[in-house]
DNA sequence: GCCAACGTTGGC
DNA sequence: GCCAACGTTGGC
């Protein structure tokens, strides 16, 4: 089981709209980078990512779910992008801030520390227990 | 096929 | 609001 990240700005979708989706789920549209898009063709049925508040807050606040691998976005004309659906698993008790994540000497080679703008990214196993961690799970 | 120009993202 | 980093576009 592979784990990823998700980043969002809140202002366009948190992760409250998300809780709010519920078991229905909502699929993660607009991504529009080939690097994101092949880290969603790599997700499998029911693996797990961080959702990552970016610009305001700046935070790991919850976990998602995938619970439709890879599909062709119809709000692509070109047809070479495509998304998965994902739905809220549950809510870190305390978000994990990038400062706290920066400050962790283990996270140092995160994707998120590497490569910020990278808006869906693979988190390794030790990453994902640490974090999990660090918010209380 | 190279690369300059431009647009976007996202941390600060 | 600024700007660095990065991706994409388009002229040559």
């Amino acid at each position: 089981m592979s784990h990823w990240l998700f980043k969002s700005e809140p202002s366009a979708w948190s992760f409250d709209q998300q809780v709010a989706a519920g078991k229905a789920g909502t699929p993660w549209n607009g991504v529009r980078n080939h690097q994101a898009k092949l880290n969603m063709m790599a997700m499998k049925l029911g693996e797990t990512g961080f959702f990552y508040h970016s610009n305001e807050g700046k935070a790991v606040v919850g976990i998602v779910a995938v619970i439709k691998t890879f599909y062709p976005d119809p709000s692509d004309a070109t047809g070479k992008f495509g998304m998965v659906d994902l739905r809220a698993v549950e809510a870190l008790p305390k978000p994990v801030t990038l400062e706290a994540i920066k400050a962790e000497k283990r996270l140092a080679k995160m994707v998120l520390v590497v490569n910020s703008r990278l808006s869906v990214q693979p988190v390794t196993a030790a990453e994902w227990r640490i974090i999990r961690s660090m918010g209380g799970l």
